[in-house]
DNA sequence: CGAGCGATTCGC
DNA sequence: CGAATCGCTCGG
């Protein structure tokens, strides 16, 4: 399969989260769970910028059961239901009490796409199996219980890594999707994706 | 302890 | 466009 060297510690820990979501772009996530293997190509992420950012769930340093992990050191799975029916896929970044989260909105299958496909009902056509953030979750098989997962042990049933022949390609930025609530710092350019990448999440 | 709501998806 | 569906957060 793919050549991947995986990604250390030290990667998810600068301070700046905005970065960290460009990089993230094109990197593979590797699950191991159910006895199931999956690849992905992470093709689109949004940057939650911690305790300055209203869009965030730790906006003012709101720290309660659900947001505790990204108060922890970078490079964690923090994983948590939305509208009471989705699991959404987030990455911790930066240091221990900077609530810095990367989202993963949408990825390209690789490897394992038949489970990938019964864990998404059967979807008939093929980019629908992880072209959203609720989709892509159910698809490589994560869920609430695998919250807190250390991304950079190999061990883990969640880890990411990088190819060792990188891909070229251009990143377009724009606006998050579905923060509106968040009034001025909806407007920020925090959205992330790979230019004309057929799996971009639909706004 | 209950009201209100959400970083979405799907089907009508 | 509206329903599904439930854990989290907060106020009383």
């Amino acid at each position: 399969m793919l050549n991947l060297n995986i990604l250390p510690q030290g990667f998810y820990l600068e301070d700046d989260v905005v970065l960290i979501s460009k990089k993230l772009l094109g990197k593979i996530i590797v699950t191991a769970i159910d006895n199931e293997v999956t690849y992905s190509r992470i093709v689109e992420t949004e940057a939650y910028n911690g305790s300055k950012d209203k869009a965030c769930h730790a906006y003012l340093h709101l720290n309660t059961p659900r947001t505790r992990v990204m108060f922890k050191e970078g490079g964690r799975s923090y994983v948590y239901l939305c509208y009471g029916l989705h699991h959404l896929f987030n990455i911790v970044t930066s240091g221990e009490n900077n609530p810095n989260a990367v989202l993963i909105r949408a990825v390209e299958p690789i490897l394992g796409l038949e489970v990938m496909k019964l864990r998404r009902n059967q979807v008939k056509k093929q980019v629908n199996l992880t072209n959203g953030p609720g989709k892509l979750a159910s698809a490589l098989g994560i869920s609430r219980e695998l919250n807190d997962v250390k991304l950079y042990e190999a061990g883990s049933p969640i880890w990411i890594g990088e190819e060792e022949c990188d891909h070229e390609f251009e990143i377009i930025e724009t606006t998050r999707v579905g923060v509106e609530y968040a009034e001025e710092d909806a407007l920020l350019p925090w959205r992330f994706y790979i230019k004309n990448n057929p799996y971009i999440s639909k706004k």
